[in-house]
DNA sequence: TCTGGGGTCCTAGGACCC
DNA sequence: TCTGGGGTCCTAGGACCC
C-alpha cells in the first residue's frame, strides 16, 4: 500500500486529499517523528523516521494527526479479505504489505489482469493506492514493487534483470540497508549488477551467508516460498515506550515497567500465546542501548510473571544513569494450544503458592462445608478466586 | 530540540556435554 | 605432560524491514 496510514486518513476525511499530510507519534513530545507522510509532503522533504520539528520547517503547512491504529488495522483487514478471495495463497508481511502466490491460478487469465483488477478493487471500495509487483519469485516481485509508485503494477521478468535491476544502486535492493551498502561499496560493488557477478567467496567473506544470499537474489534466484501460516508462527511480542524525558526516578519507572508488562500480556491473552525468555531494553539519555534477557524453565503469560523477571533484570543491570527508553519482549513464544501442562508452574516460589492454594482449597472444604467451596471454586474470576482464598488460607493457617 | 515502535534473522563467545 | 573435535544451549548485540 502507498503512504497507508495518510491515504487511510485521506480516505476516512477526503478534505484532506491533495494535502500535505503526515502521521507523527507524539506531537507534543519529542517522540514527536514522522511515521508516513503523503506525496504532498515528500514533495517538500519530509521523510519517514523525520523528527517532526524538522518537517515543520521544511513544510510549515504540514497537517499533522496521530496515529489511529484500529483504522489501519480494519483497512488491513478488508485489504487482505480481498486477497483471500483470489487465492488461498497469501502471506501477510505487514499491516500494509503481502505476498500471494498465483502460480495455481486459474480464473482470471494472467497476472497482470488479476493485479488490475484487485488494484481497481481496492480504490473502488476503499479509496486506497496500491502498488503490486509481479515476479517469478518473492524478491523480484518485492522490487518490482517499489519500482512504480503510487498505483503502480509492475512485471519483473528473469530475462529483463540486467536491464532493468542490474543497473539500480545497490542501496535499492531490499535486504540491503547503510551497513552491507558502506561493505559492498568498499568491495567495489555500486549497482545491483556488480553484486550479481560478484565472487561469492569475497562476499561471504565479509557478509557471511548473507553474502551468498544477496548475490543469489541479484541474479534472480529466491526459494523462499509463501506461506499462509507464517503469521501464526511469531516468536517475540514486546512493547516499548521512550520517556518524555530521560529519568532516574523509581516511581516512574516502576510504574513504566507496570504499564509495558501489562501491555505485553493483554496482547499474549489475544494472541492465546505464552512465552518462555524475558527481555528488557534500557536505552540511556546517550543512546546507548541495552539488552538483557533471562531464559525460564516454564512458559509465562501473565502480567505479574512478565513483571516479576523484567524488574530482576532491570535492577541487576540498570547502571542508575538516566533512563530514556524501557522495553519488555517475551520471546521463545508458543500458541498456548501447543504447549500443554508446563503453563502455570513458574518458580518453586509459585509452584508452592499454588499448592498451599490447594491445600488451602481441602482444608476451607472440610472446615466451611461442600457448599462454599463450590460457590467459590464455580466463581469465573480466576484472579479474585486465588486471592480470597489465599487470604483466607493465610488467616487460617495462621490462626 | 535528534533519532518511535514493532518485529525477524544472524553472529559470536562462553558454558557445558560426550 | 596443558589439551582434540563435535555438538547444543544461552546471552548479547547488530543489521534489516515496515
Amino acid at each position: 500500500m502507498n503512504c497507508f496510514y495518510a491515504s487511510v486518513e485521506m480516505a476516512y476525511n477526503p478534505e484532506l486529499k491533495g494535502k500535505p499530510l503526515a502521521i507523527a507519534g507524539n506531537p507534543e513530545e519529542r517522540k514527536g517523528i514522522i511515521v508516513t507522510s503523503s506525496y504532498e509532503a515528500r514533495a517538500k522533504g519530509v521523510k519517514t523516521t523525520m523528527p517532526l520539528w524538522q518537517a515543520k520547517k521544511l513544510c510549515p503547512e504540514l497537517i499533522v494527526m496521530r496515529p489511529n491504529f484500529d483504522r489501519y488495522r480494519a483497512a488491513s483487514k478488508e485489504i487482505f479479505k480481498m486477497l483471500s478471495e483470489i487465492t488461498p495463497h497469501v502471506q501477510p508481511v505487514s499491516i500494509d504489505e503481502g505476498y500471494m502466490d498465483l502460480t495455481d491460478i486459474e480464473h482470471d487469465g494472467n497476472p497482470i489482469d488479476v493485479a488490475t483488477n484487485l488494484q481497481k478493487r481496492i480504490v473502488d471500495e476503499l479509496d486506497l493506492p496500491s502498488s503490486i509487483g509481479i515476479g517469478p519469485n518473492k524478491f523480484l516481485a518485492k522490487m518490482a514493487s517499489d519500482m512504480k509508485k503510487p498505483l503502480g503494477i509492475t512485471v519483473l521478468r528473469k530475462r529483463e534483470l540486467p536491464h532493468i535491476l542490474w543497473p539500480m544502486p545497490i542501496e535499492k535492493m531490499y535486504g540491503v540497508g547503510k551497513k552491507t551498502g558502506e561493505k559492498l561499496n568498499k568491495l567495489e560493488i555500486n549497482t545491483i549488477g556488480d553484486l550479481a557477478k560478484k565472487d561469492v567467496y569475497e562476499l561471504k567473506q565479509v557478509l557471511g551467508i548473507n553474502g551468498e544470499r544477496l548475490k543469489n537474489r541479484a541474479n534472480g534466484m529466491d526459494t523462499r516460498t509463501v506461506d499462509p501460516d507464517a503469521v501464526h508462527e511469531f516468536k517475540s511480542i514486546g512493547s516499548s515506550q521512550t520517556l518524555s524525558h530521560d529519568t532516574t526516578d523509581e516511581k516512574e519507572i516502576r510504574n513504566l515497567m507496570h504499564q509495558l508488562s501489562d501491555n505485553v500480556e493483554r496482547r499474549m491473552k489475544r494472541k492465546k500465546a505464552a512465552g518462555r525468555s524475558i527481555q528488557v531494553m534500557i536505552r540511556y539519555y546517550d543512546h546507548t542501548t541495552i539488552t538483557r534477557s533471562k531464559k525460564l524453565n516454564t512458559y509465562i503469560e501473565t502480567k505479574e510473571d512478565i513483571l516479576q523477571v523484567a524488574n530482576e533484570l532491570l535492577q541487576k543491570h540498570w547502571n542508575l544513569e538516566p533512563i530514556r527508553l524501557l522495553g519488555i519482549t517475551l520471546q521463545d513464544v508458543e500458541e498456548k494450544k501447543n504447549i500443554g501442562e508446563q503453563l502455570n508452574l513458574f518458580t518453586y516460589e509459585q509452584r508452592a503458592k499454588k499448592e498451599n492454594l490447594y491445600i488451602a482449597m481441602d482444608a476451607l472444604s472440610a472446615k466451611y462445608g461442600k457448599n462454599t467451596f463450590k460457590q467459590l471454586t464455580n466463581s469465573e474470576d480466576e484472579e479474585q478466586l486465588k486471592t480470597s482464598f489465599q487470604k483466607d488460607f493465610l488467616d487460617d493457617y495462621k490462626r
